[in-house]
DNA sequence: ACCGTCACG
DNA sequence: ACGTACGTGACGGTA
């Protein structure tokens, strides 16, 4: 019988996502948004999707104006208004997944989620549906009828427990239609409802079983036993029609909610609409538990473009070759390769073809070799404009076979960077399906591209797409296919010393200890030194004691076995990351070429991996060996340019402050000025300690000072740190300013810029958690700087590689260090190499406080550093 | 897979 | 009352 009727679910959303605010630890987004209710909430509607399977759906969530039935009593409202701060965000930001999942979401202003539950369990029945409540709230067992059930979240957000009629007579011994008689009398805490004082649960269940009705036991109430409990009833028979009032859910069908059954239709295909924003919020385990979409489904628009879009398929050489004189008179054409798919995929805008590689003798496809021959001869075609994902993997690609890219015009992974910098760079396949919601090929690169080109325009972004990003991608495949040579003998030679430190190390400390231990477990280490050795912690992490060098140092006079441990952790360092680790990385000719990861930071830096060349060891006279290691080509030079001080000269510009730009015009130390200013004395009488307190301090400004920080970086009191910071305020009040106004406009707009239009998004600031808040405050002072001093120098790169290649020169640029340059240039080159480089460097952007780069020569890097 | 540590700017 | 410098990548140890 019932179980022939479609079904519908009505979710009491706001019951649900309290419930998994409160049964959840906290978790964020990347960027700090907090979203472990809109988990919690999905991961209880996916679980009941799959048990539930219902033909229409419905999420309803309360506004925040009062309800008509709640205006009888002020009280009410007050508590559960009371939202937490980092819940309330989640509220829209659940609204959106479900709306994007193609799910109907109710809400309006005067009705509650549960007023939602009882008016269309109502209109369900009536339109001859099933209809399931999905509650954590027991209110709704009132609505409970013959084709109304209730499942009640229990336990947090794990367990469910299905109310029939028969499910509430045995639990409490009532029919549904009497539980707001009970709640009426025994009101609830939770809700603020009063009830009857003096009357809990137990006495309420037992009036209610006796007389059956609230009316009945008030009508009765002089016949209740026990004195206070019949006083109680009789004088708050008002109370107790007024909670019950207050408890009783509305059931009116012609209550004016505009939202038809129809409206409600629920289908799963479209849920995967929702991943876009789900894997945007970090919810990566929700997303992959989605239904996938039919394809075409999701979106409208993409549906379009699908029935339009030709598709051939071509598995052999004739096929092949008509599809490449098609693909030829293209303006555009976007190619995919998906290293895990066994084809090609290559669309026009008008057709998509597929080409699909041989991967076993039985199946047709075409031979790898025919098939990358075949677009390697479009991709080099100039003629044709290329949309690609990731287009330095395309120039190595076709580099391997000997030919150029050519009018590589765009690249998703870029835009992308360039959109979100912050987020962890996507695929192409999660881009793809995120933008369109369509399956990945070439056709929905092509799709993709022009929808990012748009929104490029839309940011301001396209100044820093087409003068910085894109022509910086042929400067590092250069670098990266050039690499950096490697004297190996050198490096086995430093590694036979740092061995013999490290086993010498080994001995005495085990000797101290008196016993063997692992020195670089950080777990055991801490045992040794703070249980058995009995040395003072100074501070835990999460998971123990503490070891870091700066705690360590701190206790050097304690135990001449903490010395022995921080060189031994340096020689190891040495030996594992730099000696090994480069010795690994090596080409057969003893280069090394690193990848510039071009998307891999929020402020528009470039990383370096496999291996990390910006990291080779400087600042200590024993790691600054390995630099000795690294040497031109044959015969050649190494030149090495870096920018004096570019974080704080763009900071001096873009802050417009009179006294900091003086001090670069006139080509002061800007430690020692900053000193000298800050002490009120001649600039020839700062101390090393007092010039290395402001450099202290100028680096903390550009990273978003604090008191806190600067004591704990100068080991002064942190009221000393203050009254330094005050003392600074007042002698650049220019950088005072700017920094209070940019969190101030960063607030305001969400984002912060580069001087050259790059952004950063940062809702972090609207984070209601302080230490998030903080955060993103000192992001937004930090990231117009280091942003534009990487735009800076990611300019002077391409000057660099154009300037050498209209010169005819064969110097090469080898390496970038975020504010150095390295060249790897014939002895003949070597003076107008330099001169280049510096020229370079210093024109590409003019500032109040002028760029200074300083060029030196050499035969290692150590020594031209 | 994550943490602590440490190398760089 | 709280806990903090910004941006990275690689390694060894541990769960």
């Amino acid at each position: 019988m019932s179980q022939n009727r479609p079904k519908i679910v009505v979710i009491d959303s706001n019951s649900l996502m309290h419930r998994a605010y409160h049964g959840l630890p906290p978790m964020n987004s990347a960027d700090g948004t907090p979203t472990h209710a809109v988990y919690g909430f999905l991961s209880m509607l996916l679980k009941m999707l799959e048990q539930e399977k219902p033909d229409y759906l419905l999420a309803a969530f309360d506004t925040h104006a009062p309800t008509p039935r709640h205006l009888a009593y002020d009280g009410y409202k007050a508590k559960r208004m009371a939202t937490p701060d980092d819940l309330r965000p989640q509220f829209p930001l659940v609204k959106e997944v479900l709306r994007e999942m193609g799910i109907a979401v109710g809400e309006k202003d005067g009705f509650e989620a549960d007023d939602f539950l009882g008016i269309f369990s109502r209109r369900g029945e009536a339109a001859g549906l099933e209809v399931r409540l999905l509650t954590g709230d027991k209110d709704a067992l009132q609505l409970v009828d013959e084709h109304t059930t209730v499942i009640l979240m229990r336990k947090g957000i794990s367990e469910t427990q299905v109310f029939d009629e028969a499910a509430i007579c045995e639990t409490y011994g009532l029919r549904p239609d009497q539980m707001a008689d009970l709640k009426g009398l025994m009101g609830d805490s939770s809700d603020n409802i009063p009830g009857v004082p003096g009357v809990g649960e137990k006495t309420a269940l037992k009036l209610m079983q006796q007389y059956g009705s609230m009316d009945e036991v008030l009508a009765h109430a002089d016949e209740v036993k026990g004195p206070k409990l019949r006083q109680n009833l009789t004088e708050h028979a008002e109370l107790a029609r007024l909670s019950r009032q207050l408890g009783t859910i509305v059931t009116d069908v012609d209550a004016p909610i505009a939202i038809a059954i129809e409206d409600c239709a629920f289908d799963p295909h479209t849920m995967a609409g929702g991943r876009e924003i789900m894997l945007r919020l970090g919810l990566r385990q929700i997303a992959s538990r989605l239904p996938e979409g039919a394809p075409g489904l999701p979106k409208v628009q993409a549906a379009r473009e699908e029935q339009r879009m030709a598709a051939v398929e071509i598995t052999e050489s004739d096929a092949l070759q008509r599809a490449i004189d098609a693909m030829r008179s293209a303006a555009a054409l976007a190619f995919v390769c998906e290293p895990a798919d066994p084809c090609y995929t290559v669309s026009d805008g008008q057709t998509l073809w597929k080409i699909v590689l041989r991967v076993d003798l039985l199946n047709p496809g075409l031979d790898r070799d025919e098939a990358d021959h075949a677009l390697a001869q479009l991709l080099a075609d100039a003629s044709i404009e290329k949309r690609l994902y990731d287009v330095k993997a395309w120039t190595h690609r076709l580099d391997r076979m000997g030919l150029g890219l050519r009018n590589a015009r765009f690249d998703a992974m870029l835009a992308a960077y360039l959109i979100q910098p912050n987020r962890t760079q996507p695929s192409l396949a999660q881009l793809v399906e995120e933008t369109l919601g369509q399956p990945c090929d070439a056709a929905g690169l092509f799709a993709l591209c022009a929808e990012q080109a748009e929104r490029l325009k839309r940011d301001d972004l396209s100044l820093v797409y087409d003068k910085i990003e894109m022509p910086l991608v042929p400067v590092l495949s250069d670098m990266e296919r050039t690499g950096f040579l490697i004297d190996r003998a050198m490096l086995d030679q430093l590694g036979s010393e740092y061995d013999a430190s490290i086993e010498a190390l080994k001995a005495s400390i085990y000797a101290l200890a008196g016993r063997e231990f692992n020195i670089l477990s950080p777990k055991q280490l801490g045992e040794l030194l703070f249980e058995e050795m009995g040395l003072p912690a100074p501070k835990k992490t999460k998971t123990g004691y503490s070891t870091d060098a700066a705690t360590l140092e701190s206790l050097a006079g304690e135990n001449p076995i903490v010395d022995k441990v921080l060189e031994y952790r340096q020689n190891s360092k040495l030996k594992s990351t730099y000696i090994e680790g480069l010795r690994n990385a090596a080409d057969a000719q003893g280069r090394v070429h690193t990848q510039f990861k071009q998307n891999g930071t929020a402020t528009g830096r470039l990383s370096s991996i496999e291996p990390n060349l910006q990291n080779i060891p400087v600042r200590s006279a024993l790691g600054r060996e390995i630099r000795r290691a690294f040497i031109p080509s044959e015969g050649n030079v190494l030149i090495d340019a870096d920018y004096s001080q570019i974080e704080l000269r763009i900071l001096a510009h873009l802050a417009q402050d009179e006294s900091m730009i003086e001090a670069f015009r006139r080509g002061y130390d800007i430690h020692a000025a900053t000193a000298a200013t800050v002490a009120g004395v001649d600039i020839a009488d700062v101390t090393s300690e007092m010039r290395s307190a402001a450099k202290a301090t100028n680096f903390g400004i550009v990273y978003g000072i604090s008191d806190f920080g600067l004591a704990n970086q100068l080991g002064i009191s942190r009221k000393d740190a203050a009254a330094y910071i005050r003392a600074y305020n007042e002698t650049y009040p220019g950088i005072a300013r700017y920094m209070k106004d940019t969190v101030a406009a960063a607030r305001a707009e969400g984002y912060v810029l580069t001087l050259f239009g790059r952004r950063r998004d940062l809702p972090e600031l609207k984070s209601s958690n302080y230490h998030t808040r903080s955060f993103g405050e000192r992001v937004a002072r930090n990231a117009p700087i280091q942003g534009t001093a990487a735009d800076i120098i990611k300019l002077a790169m391409i000057r660099v590689h154009e300037a050498l290649a209209a010169e005819r020169m064969r110097t090469k640029l080898i390496l970038q260090v975020h504010d150095e340059l390295i060249l790897d240039a014939p002895p003949d080159e070597r003076d107008a190499a330099s001169a280049l480089l510096k020229r370079c460097m210093e024109s590409v952007a003019t500032l109040d406080a002028p760029l200074l780069a300083e060029v030196h020569a050499g035969a290692t890097w150590y020594e031209a550093k």
